[in-house]
Order: structure tokens, then sequence, then C-alpha cells
DNA sequence: TTATTCGTATCTAATTTAGATACAAAAAGG
DNA sequence: CCTTTTTGTATCTAAATTAGATACGAATAA
């Protein structure tokens, strides 16, 4: 599972392809197929980052803090990120000579790979995603 | 949780390391300290992949197919690998233009930011792992 | 023929994920 | 000031995933 960073992309671009106008967490679920709820815990990491603000009540919503242009999906990932990419195995073996020195190894070796994933994220921006949907939209 | 390629890669490195002799999946679970199924499921994968072969019986066990050198992260991450990187939610709403056009936009940029992952894997081999374990042993 | 080891299947417990509901607090409008 | 809307958060549940555990036939060597 774990569709979250997806979840997250598509919030935010519905909020770029409606820039003029506050969108609610409820049109939100609508458009990604889920409860209000799901996407407010979504939203949750998105406001931790800046990259969203919401205000409750009668005209109340969401909104960009950014241009589309500003907004990376390394930002994106970055902002929905719990979890290592590539988690590691505990408990290893001090006994055995792999066991007992594999886990730093990896965990170097793994953020390297995380850290180069970052960097071609920041190669994308939610304008990017926002333009290439509306440029399927045109095809049909 | 999904440990598995890091399993996966602490199981190659001790092939590596026990290259002259063959090493059991008993002795693998001791490293990793997990029971020798976990690992042969682990295996499972590996031998798909032409990675290693194994023999039953006395004296058998495991063995690495090709040179520490010339085993990639990127073919252990590929051999490991059931499912995409990053999950795509599913059933958006066709109603919507964002969540009717969505699904193949991002699954085509992730399916970019996965490849140039695969592009860093690919840059370490398990005998550069194998070099890290043993030399960080000698620094005690 | 026996002991060892693999390959695979199955069961279970723990964790994660997402769907669902609820409700206080904030904000706007009359 | 009261009502309505919307957020923010908490909680519960069901489904899926993960890994631990056990078991057993097949393969292999001695």
């Amino acid at each position: 599972m774990n569709s979250q960073f997806a979840v997250a992309v598509h919030t935010l671009t519905a909020l770029a392809v409606s820039r003029d106008q506050r969108v609610t967490s409820e049109q939100i679920g609508e458009s990604v197929n889920t409860n209000p709820s799901f996407i407010r815990r979504v939203l949750k990491h998105l406001r931790a980052a800046h990259l969203v603000t919401s205000r409750s009540g009668v005209g109340g919503g969401l909104q960009l803090t950014k241009a589309p242009e500003d907004i990376s999906l390394q930002m994106v990932y970055t902002a929905m990120r719990t979890t290592d990419l590539f988690p590691l195995h505990a408990n290893t073996n001090p006994d055995c000579p792999v066991g007992n020195n594999i886990a730093p190894v990896l965990a170097h070796r793994f953020a390297d790979a995380e850290a180069d994933l970052l960097e071609s994220l920041a190669k994308v921006s939610i304008a990017d995603i926002a333009r290439d949907v509306l440029e399927r939209r045109q095809e049909i």
C-alpha cells in the first residue's frame, strides 16, 4: 500500500489546477475517491512542510503557499516521508563479521541512493504534473 | 517493514565473503538473525535472477554465480522487486479532470524516478559492500 | 540407506494501511 | 449572537503485508 505520496501529489495538483479558488478536503476526497479524513491526514504533512495552508468555516478550504512551479516532487516526498526508502533488518548477529558490520554500511549506501532519488524528484514540479494532466485532457 | 532488500544484500555479501566455501541458509539465517525459511524465501528471488545457485544435501548450500564485482545493487533490487516504488492510488474519480488523468501521468513520472534510482544502485556492487564491511571490521 | 539441505507450503502474530465516524474548534454570514 | 460550514484530530475497524515458525517431500552426498 502506502499510496500517500501519490495522493499528496494528486492533492497538490488539484490545488494547482484550481488555484483561483479554495478547495475543500471533501472535494479533493471526491477526486481521489476516498474520504475527507484520509485527505486531511495527508494534508497534515503538507501543512507541516508549508506547502499548503488551510482555513476553517464557510468559504474555507485549502490553498497552495507557493506557485506550482516552486513545489517539486522532492519537497512532496520529503514532506510525506515517514520511513526509510530501504528499511534495514535489525538485530543482526554481532558474532558474525558480516552481521556485526553490515548495518552501518547498508545505511550509508542506501542513504546515497535515496539522495540520488531526491535529486531526480527535484527535477519535476507540481506545475509539470498539472500541465501533463491538462494536456492529456485536451487529447480526448 | 519489507527489509527483504537489505536481507538480500546481506545474504549476497555473506556469500561473497565466504566465496571459497558453500554456505547454508541456516548459517545465513544465523548471521541475519532470522529463520532459514525466510532466507530461502529471499533466495527464491535471487535464484530466479540467476545471482545464486543452490544444492541440496550434505555439503550443499549456496554459491554466487558471478564475481561480487559483477553483482550490482540494481540487479539485487530488480530481483527482489515485487511492487512499484511509489504505489498509485486506484479508482480516482473519472468525472474530475484531475482524477481522470492523474494516474498515467504519475505512472510515467514515477517510472522515470525509479529508473534514476536504478541507475544510482547500478554504481554499487556486492564487492563494494563486502569491502566496506571488511574494512569496518579492521577498524576495531 | 542415512543424514543433510533445499524448496515450498501453511499457519500465526504483529504491523501497516486506509476506510469510516465523530466531534470540538475555527471562521464566516445573517 | 446564532447557525452553518469546514478544519483538525482522535478513534475504531477491516484488509493487506510482513516476517516468524513449523513441517515435509525431494535432492544429494557419504
